[in-house]
RNA sequence: GGUCCUGUAGCUCAGUUGGUAGAGCAAUGGACUGAAAAUCCAUGUGUCGCCGGUUCAAUCCCGGCUGGGACCA
């Protein structure tokens, strides 16, 4: 199995910074693992590495797409895989650097998609009541709704244009050992919660100060909604009662340090509960030796 | 100085015609297989500003004190 290191944790504890440092120490190259930094455009919002921070270390799966097109867990699986194939053939060590976990887990275990081709909404769903929907999925995959709640109305859509194809959810995730696929470490990096909070207000205050109403305001100048995908992230969704002349910026930055506090708790309970984390906390002296020597001991035992 | 309004959960406020209280937001925990920075679920003891009075019983009625606000001088 190729060896892949991943550097997880909630946002704002310096995983990038991390990163970079592990690919100077280890060789290697990184793939950033992010949903919203694959956008050209959205920059300071998303807390993308600068030119400078990159440390000519190589960055892939950043800036892949313009801000109009639409991105998915699949799409990341195929291309981190493919990256990983690369930077391993290259006799470099592949480094996944990213919060967004499921796509992480999706690609370091054996996640499988369907051919989404044959995958089709039906235009009547959207007239049906969220209980509605659920009796219909009980019917074609009751094991399917173990796992998601009547009011999860996104989920129940997903696995109904799932059973179109021929198959189910179940049925899919069945087939599947929920093995790794690949020789992974998963390094995490945390920190005191408060420590993080205040981390994450001191680092929204800054986005605002290096010009985060510019970037929005010239995103929309090329044509971007609030309703694209790549709106949706946060830094960039809480803009928009602003730009319609609902609030003012100090109220914008302060919904957007707590959807940032909120979004952390989450990658929390994702990381804790879904993935076999190795985790170092930064506010310790040596954590970052502590992990080098970690990382070391991987690399060498087959 | 006078009149009136007001003080209930971390915040904004409901409420009890007297039987010790509940929403939204926040917070905390959790789920997660093609929007995941998304979506969804669960969790509410707080001297009902303080002191006294009436009452079997007060957060609610009465009196005083105190903090906030508005208006009149």
């Amino acid at each position: 199995m190729e060896k892949v290191l991943v550097i997880v944790g909630p946002t704002a504890v310096g995983k990038s910074d991390c990163g970079v440092r592990l690919a100077q120490s280890f060789f290697g190259e990184i793939i950033s693992g992010d949903s919203i930094q694959v956008y050209r455009g959205l920059d300071i919002g998303s807390g993308k590495v600068t030119k400078e921070e990159t440390q000519n270390i190589p960055h892939y799966l950043i800036d892949i797409l313009n801000n109009k097109e639409n991105y998915s867990v699949a799409d990341f699986q195929l291309n981190a895989r493919k990256y990983i194939d690369q930077i391993s053939k290259d006799r470099k060590l592949p480094i996944i650097v990213g919060g967004t976990g499921l796509y992480i887990k999706s690609c370091l275990y054996d996640y499988q998609f369907n051919d989404q081709k044959e995958e089709k909404i039906d235009e009547k769903w959207n007239d049906m009541s969220n209980e509605q929907l659920y009796k219909v999925l009980q019917e074609i995959d009751p094991k399917a709704c173990d796992t998601i709640h009547v009011n999860n109305r996104k989920r129940i859509i997903r696995a109904l244009m799932i059973a179109q194809s021929g198959t189910t959810k179940s049925e899919i995730e069945q087939k599947q050992e929920h093995k790794l696929v690949y020789d992974a470490l998963i390094i995490g990096l945390t920190c005191d919660r408060e420590v993080l909070y205040s981390r994450i207000n001191r680092r929204v205050e800054l986005m605002i100060k290096n010009g985060l109403e510019d970037e929005i305001k010239s995103l929309l100048d090329q044509g971007i909604t609030f309703e694209d995908q790549a709106m949706q992230g946060i830094g960039y969704r809480e803009w928009k009662d602003y730009f319609q002349g609902n609030s003012t910026v100090d109220e914008v930055k302060t919904n957007i340090q707590t959807h940032s506090r909120q979004f952390a708790k989450r990658q929390y309970t994702w990381f804790n509960n879904q993935m076999d984390v190795c985790w170092f906390d930064i506010e310790q002296e040596n954590w970052f030796e502590m992990c080098k020597e970690k990382v070391e001991s991987w690399l060498h035992h087959e």
